[in-house]
RNA sequence: GCAGAGGUGGCGGAGUGGUCAAACGCAUCAGACUGUAAAUCUGACUCCUUCGGGAUACACAGGUUCAAAUCCUGUCCUCUGCA
């Protein structure tokens, strides 16, 4: 597995695998965006199908017929998204979150041990600590509280991570953790330096990354990576838009996931050489150009944008794979593009 | 030919005297989406507007009424039964 160290001294662009499947995708295609390394959820999997279930399938990646890297994601996030926001019914203490998951209304438990256990049976190759996160838009008290309890569940995952599993000596594997702080840059770079005190493979930044005019945080992000060391894993959660991951890299940030690159695809904003292209718009009906003249995916050399667009507006399934495959392709060119430089 | 039912915005389809420029769905046209409750969500969708409103509109033509998509008369058209 020494695979994984790669993911210290190298750009990654990650997509998101939430349910251990990246959407519209086959593993064959997914392999051949150029994609190395998948995001998948610990909360997600934990109510489907269950990480007993996975462990018995021998793994996520068995599961998948995945042989890259599987990274997940501790479910902090949608902690704060489903049950802080009160979409979900549960409640957060000291010790983790309790919830009620209300398509079948069974009621799980995500603590920071259990979340290691989790992301174990699930086959990860790169854990991340469960975190406190919330808003960013905090009073300086509460970002404070949701630091000191993030702090202290790094602690324990990365103290059950040793004693129940021997740690990354005896498994091979990664464990990352989630600096939060909100919008304090001070706050920030504390937060980091005590994660970096107590010592782990990686430094993710976690919280959100925008702000609300849709600016990348760019001073906390600095503050982090302003006191993590830097030959280890730094990912930048949910960064991002192509320009972002650009700005983001260029301040040190190493590994990236989004949403946007396959939620858009689906959605018909596509993402090409020349800009962005909207495939949904009337503009594009008799079209016979590729989506992007200087792509060699699957989409782009076998169809025209007026075909896309035909699928798309009629709802033939295969339009989204394409765009997915397509939107991929492009980050994963765009972080190609940068790994030369890796500090 | 006789007897019923009916004709509403691009389409389907509510509404049966005022609160109707007309519910709802679809289609259309835009926009959004950043550790995915997302094949989702938002807005626009007669014309004009100084965004306060204004002007035309519910097959067509008349009429009743302070007021009509809604009531009456005629015309045209459609569907279903019976011949």
């Amino acid at each position: 597995m020494n695979d994984l160290n790669r993911l210290k001294n190298e750009y990654f662009f990650m997509p998101d695998a939430t349910r251990g499947a990246v959407r519209y995708l086959t593993t064959k295609q997914l392999k051949e965006t150029g994609t190395e390394a998948i995001v998948t959820n610990t909360l997600h999997l934990l109510i489907h199908p269950g990480p007993d279930i996975i462990q018995k399938l021998g793994g996520i990646k068995k599961m998948m017929g995945w042989d890259g890297i599987v990274l997940t994601d501790s479910g902090g996030f949608q902690v704060f998204s489903l049950i802080h926001s009160k979409k979900w019914q549960g409640s957060i203490d000291e010790d983790g979150a309790k919830f009620k998951s209300p398509r079948e209304g069974n009621t799980y438990e995500l603590t920071p041990e259990s979340s290691i256990d989790i992301q174990m049976k699930i086959g990860s190759d790169v854990l991340v600590t469960l975190d406190d996160c919330r808003k960013s838009d905090l009073e300086k008290e509460e970002a404070q509280e949701s630091v000191e309890r993030t702090i202290k569940w790094a602690k324990r995952c990365k103290d059950h991570f040793e004693k129940e599993y021997g740690g990354t000596k005896k498994t091979g594997k990664l464990l990352t953790c989630v600096v939060q702080g909100a919008n304090y840059p001070d706050l920030r770079a504390r937060c980091a330096k005590e994660l970096v005190s107590i010592g782990f493979d990686g430094y993710n930044f976690g919280g959100f990354v925008v702000d609300n005019d849709q600016k990348l945080v760019i001073d906390e992000m600095s503050a982090v990576i302003g006191n993590i060391p830097k030959d280890t894993i730094r990912y930048a959660m949910g960064v991002g838009k192509p320009e972002d991951i650009l700005e983001a890299a260029r301040i040190g940030y190493n590994l990236f996931d989004t949403v946007l690159v396959t939620r858009n695809a689906r959605h018909g904003t596509l993402y090409t050489s020349q800009g962005i292209v909207k495939i949904n718009n009337s503009s594009m009906a008799l079209d016979e150009k590729p989506v992007d003249q200087n792509c060699d995916c699957e989409c782009c050399s076998n169809y025209s944008r007026a075909y896309l667009h035909h699928m798309m507006k009629n709802g033939e399934a295969v339009a989204q794979t394409l765009a997915t495959i397509h939107n991929l392709t492009y980050y994963q060119k765009l972080i190609k593009g940068l790994t030369p430089v890796c500090p």
